[in-house]
DNA sequence: ATGCATGTTCGAGCGTACTCGAAGTCAAGC
DNA sequence: GCTTGACTTCGAGTACGCTCGAACATGCAT
């Protein structure tokens, strides 16, 4: 797969592919015959997770520590699922957030809507 | 109010209010005899909006978009709800965004836990 | 009258995450 | 053999939202 493919399957632009490659958050491809990144298809598992963590609201330093010690191995389990549990009840956090948001906006569209309603009679009973 | 005080009950720093009166978020505020700004009441209610619609994810110019309509008064309400309709849109896509990332770090997390189980049982059998 | 807290303005700097452009390489098609 | 297009590296630039420090003013307490 070549980083156009990846770029095009994973919603990414070739730059920033690079630029994730650059900091480490991808391993360094492996090359074609020219020297072309070279992908297969375990990459494109990795960028989605990628795109998941990144939507958790995860920062790269936190994906970076991720990727650290998955590269370690076996024994870095504990860590990781810390990681993920910790990330995981932030994301329950902001949701909860978001919905009391929500209700935020709900009532002021509701208040805009009273508005033009009010307005409505005016116009009828003028 | 001082704008040390509302700082405090807003929880920003006294340099982000600042901030944001710089760049037009805030209605420039009235000064007491020595200079200082001096609040209403009214003024943490903006703030507290100004909060609201920075967990909805609104961008600062977004966000200076509505004041100024807001400051234009009383004819700019259309316009003003529209705002706050699309950002509530965004607002549920985001969560339904963020439960699908929890569903997955619950698998991933589900995933750690069951390869630690499995080395209990090697422990448990060795 | 002196110290200290709290305020003021202004402009510069920072952290995060890209984003882009320049200059060069390489393979394929005409 | 020449153009075209996709790739390469590298470093610099951008956007957003603060964040901070310097230098000065003011007002209360000792």
């Amino acid at each position: 797969m070549k980083i156009s493919d990846l770029a095009h399957r994973s919603g990414l632009t070739a730059h920033t592919i690079r630029y994730y490659e650059r900091i480490g958050l991808m391993p360094r491809a492996d090359r074609d015959g020219s020297g072309h990144r070279d992908y297969g298809p375990e990459t494109l598992i990795w960028v989605t997770f990628i795109g998941h963590m990144k939507a958790a609201g995860m920062p790269i330093s936190e994906m970076l520590r991720y990727a650290r010690l998955r590269q370690q191995g076996a024994g870095t389990s504990d860590q990781r699922a810390d990681i993920l549990r910790k990330r995981r009840a932030l994301v329950a956090q902001r949701i909860t957030s978001l919905q009391a948001t929500l209700d935020v906006l709900d009532g002021k569209i509701a208040g805009y809507d009273m508005e033009r309603t009010s307005n409505d009679n005016d116009r009828n009973t003028a």
